[in-house]
RNA sequence: UCCCCGGUAGCUCAGUUGGCAGAGCGGUUGGCUGUUAACCAACUUGUCGCUGGUUCGAGUCCGGCCCGGGGAGCCA
């Protein structure tokens, strides 16, 4: 026979005389003569009730099954008289797969901690807050692939190693294949050019260089992998390895680039609040009260769209004493951002055109001269989820913004390169995928919308 | 990396002025009941983060270190 899965089976219109379950036990209850078993199989957050009769010969089994337990069952699903559930199973048989000892198994039935949790990383996808939050991951990516199609972006596998160390987000992880101290007898020091790849290795930390290459060839693109940051950066919003989203389209400028991210926002919300809608309550209901209405905003109103001056002029004007001065020239602090789309708009805000000192060489910059064509979006609660910009396609305005940030251009010759040969007006940004899931979910934590949280001391799983 | 708070049973926590190590939950056993985070009763559970010090005596006071949480910086 073949498998039902829980989720198959809770949605049948009608009875069934025979069905196959398989799936872990999260509770069971015992009365007289009939034990209750919910099984879940990962196929949605709810669980099948079994019933077992100790005058079947199912009954056989049943001092063997306790929590944790993934079990196998046959029979036979059954409208249900009990009041949770419009369906059970009347098991025939029931048989143990594999045991799990109650005396050592950590996940008990009520309610733990995230901070416990985490130290269980390998079973806390077994509960229900979990569970739901990693099939939203799971649907959450898949809408970002449809979105993209739809409209004929193309996907860009941008390289994981890179050999350049020049992409200027941030601290990068070193790879290499050169033994942790030399063996002894070894003449001199080995050096970057005796390594793997005759240079300097690095995870990558951004693919938006190479998409940016691929986007002047194929047009539209974006990039969906791992990216890799090796900062002492202890907080609740950052990772050492995180997924980023990267989009890059040709001819195309800031205003683009704006309504791109837009869209892309609304659409992947949009996407989990239809197809993730018995998850999503847990979350409503569990983690965070205002959730769906923050959800129904971010999905329904337009955007505000703010220049950085006047960014600057409202935090101003705001009456707030801040911890961090605001002043023309100053990188928004996160009291600022929090402001700006907590208080000020209580919505998600796009701050565009800052200053070209605080932001890196490769934005266009604008003929005031002063300003970069680049934008932010900021949301409640995250802060920033997308970083983008229209890049410089001018190749002398690209070398001399390279000479006052003290890059080499040889360097760079192949992103010069673009400019030298069929230049066109392009534009793209970044979105965190796991702040994207914490806006979505309310969640507070990134170690806990990751599967395996990479941060600096952890590398457990 | 900086600031603040914390680390006691498998989990969540209490522990008074320095004086016998505690509760709830979980687990086990028994009872009861088409049960629903079931219920009732009994039983079970310790490297008080590690280390050094003060003291007749330290979970409690002091130093160092490790780990966790919150905030900040860096950033997505």
């Amino acid at each position: 026979m073949r498998r039902t899965r829980v989720l198959e089976a809770l949605s049948s219109t009608q009875a069934r005389d025979a069905i196959l379950v398989k799936g872990w036990v999260r509770t069971r209850r015992d009365a007289k003569g009939l034990s209750f078993l919910e099984i879940n199989d990962g196929s949605c957050l709810k669980n099948l009730q079994v019933i077992v009769d100790a005058a079947t010969p199912a009954a056989a089994a049943l001092d063997t099954i306790t929590t944790g337990a993934a079990v196998e069952v046959e029979g036979a699903l059954v409208a249900s008289p009990g009041k949770n559930q419009q369906w059970e199973v009347h098991a025939n048989a029931l048989q143990l797969l594999g045991g799990a000892d109650p005396d050592s198994y950590p996940l008990q039935k009520k309610r733990h901690t995230d901070e416990f949790l985490r130290s269980i990383a390998h079973l806390r996808p077994r509960t229900n807050k979990y569970g739901a939050l990693f099939r939203i991951r799971s649907e959450a990516a898949f809408a970002v692939h449809q979105f993209f199609r739809q409209r004929g972006f193309h996907h860009l596998h941008a390289p994981i190693i890179t050999g350049s160390d020049c992409e200027g987000a941030g601290e990068m992880f070193r790879v290499t294949t050169l033994p942790v101290s030399p063996p002894p007898g070894t003449p001199e020091r080995a050096g970057a050019a005796d390594d793997f790849f005759g240079k300097e290795a690095n995870l990558t930390v951004s693919g938006q260089l190479e998409a940016e290459l691929f986007a002047c060839s194929l047009g539209n693109v974006y990039t969906f992998g791992p990216t890799f940051r090796a900062e002492n950066s202890n907080t609740p919003r950052h990772a050492a390895e995180f997924w980023m989203i990267e989009p890059e389209m040709a001819f195309a400028d800031l205003q683009d680039d704006m309504d791109l991210g837009e869209d892309l926002v609304r659409g992947l919300v949009n996407h989990v609040l239809e197809h993730c809608a018995a998850d999503l309550e847990l979350f409503a209901r569990f983690v965070d009260p205002d959730l769906m209405a923050n959800l129904r905003t971010i999905a329904e109103e337009s955007y505000v769209r703010m220049p950085y001056t006047e960014a600057i002029a409202v935090l101003q004007r705001s009456g707030k004493a801040f911890q961090f001065p605001v002043a023309y020239g100053v990188d928004l602090q996160t009291e600022h951002e929090r402001y700006l789309t907590e208080e000020h708009c209580k919505k998600p805000v796009m701050v565009y055109n800052y200053p070209k000192e605080i932001k890196s060489f490769y934005m266009r910059l604008n003929d005031d001269g002063q300003t970069v064509a680049a934008m932010d979006l900021l949301v409640p609660r995250i802060g920033e989820l997308i970083g983008g910009s229209q890049r410089e396609e001018r190749l002398g305005v690209l070398e001399r913004r390279l000479g006052e940030f003290d890059l080499r251009p040889q360097d760079y010759w192949w992103y010069l390169d673009i400019r030298r040969f069929g230049t066109a007006p392009h534009a793209g940004f970044g979105l965190g995928f796991e702040r994207f899931l914490m806006m979505v979910t309310g969640v507070t934590n990134i170690r806990d919308v990751i599967p395996f949280p990479r941060t600096p001391k952890h590398l457990e799983f």
